[in-house]
DNA sequence: AAAACTGCCAACCGCAGTACT
DNA sequence: GAGTACTGCGGTTGGCAGTTT
């Protein structure tokens, strides 16, 4: 048996993350960044809550950090507990990283995605993080699903197909020619040409219904960014968040003028409509005695 | 219709690397 | 240099949805 996670030490939430939790989690990282995975889920409902209800002034009444009493910590668990995001920083980190974070380009990979993945696996191997550094909008985790699901079976049976062909058909000019240089081994160059070829032998499965199906298919490219419901990006910064490296507790409004879209709208409230948080919140009935005003507009 | 099987992908786990004291 | 905290990476798993039997 393996040593228990810390999630499960902890009794922190696992699994599937919900859209209540996206959305804390999104509106909290747009507002301050990501400063530190590890404490962030355990502020993050209380410095909402505390915004939510009292709008900046609410940061205010933030504990400094010599403040933060055992009993502070309990009324933190509970806190967050009750709001939903109980989950420890690196699956806060994990989520960010992998799905929420501005961006991110879901959908249906193109062929020129699928030779360049191929053409860097030769080249750097399972070295998923810098292959996805050369694919803007794609995330390791998911080229490594690609790979996975798709490109290495390709080009498994692409070797097969090679290989069942012992006498290439010269006709057919450079086909033959490679599979004749390459009978058991493929030098990480000639990858791409195979698969492209096979790709004539081999149907290609059609892409699934899903929305989010990471199958290949090269009929059009479908860039499907997560967070143009939450706020407009471009207007925040090339990233729509801010990288924080600073005390939280002792400097929590240096990041304050980076947020905002303009001087009274926080990124994530659009005038008078109802915020991400605020749907978040809504089940907790916390509009009630509120002023409307200082909720959208603090 | 339902059970069994398969494919896919989000999420988790554990380790390595890095920064800091 | 040792110890600790934290982050990032890659391998693996769990669960859902679709397909087959």
């Amino acid at each position: 048996m393996g040593r228990s996670s810390i999630c499960e030490k902890t009794g922190l939430t696992r699994g599937t993350w919900t859209p209540e939790e996206d959305r804390l989690l999104t509106a909290y990282i747009k507002r301050y960044g990501h400063w530190n995975w590890r404490e962030l889920p355990k502020y993050a409902a209380l410095c909402i809550w505390l915004i939510f209800l009292f709008g900046d002034e609410g940061l205010g009444r933030l504990p400094e950090s010599e403040e933060v009493t055992d009993s502070n910590k309990i009324a933190m668990q509970s806190l967050n507990s009750e709001l939903g995001l109980s989950r420890c920083g690196k699956s806060c980190r994990l989520r960010w990283m992998n799905y929420l974070r501005p961006n991110i380009k879901r959908g249906d990979y193109t062929r020129e995605e699928d030779e360049l993945i191929i053409n860097l696996h030769a080249e750097l191997g399972n070295r998923w993080s810098a292959i996805a550094a050369r694919l803007p909008g794609r995330t390791d985790n998911e080229i490594k699903n690609h790979w996975h699901t798709h490109l290495q079976k390709r080009t498994k049976r692409t070797t097969i197909v090679k290989e069942a062909k012992p006498k290439p058909n010269i006709e057919h000019g450079a086909v033959g020619r490679r599979e004749s240089a390459v009978p058991n081994c493929v030098h990480p160059n000639d990858i791409t040409p195979l698969i492209l070829e096979s790709s004539a032998v081999i149907p290609i499965s059609p892409p699934k219904s899903s929305d989010f199906s990471s199958s290949s298919t090269y009929d059009s490219e479908v860039v499907i960014s997560e967070n143009q419901g939450i706020t407009d990006d471009s207007e925040i910064s090339s990233d729509g968040f801010i990288e924080y490296d600073g005390n939280f507790w002792t400097e929590p409004f240096l990041v304050e003028d980076s947020y905002k879209v303009n001087d009274t709208m926080p990124v994530f409230v659009n005038e008078y409509s109802v915020s991400p948080l605020a749907e978040a919140l809504y089940p907790y009935d916390l509009y009630n005695g509120c002023d409307m005003d200082m909720l959208f507009n603090y």
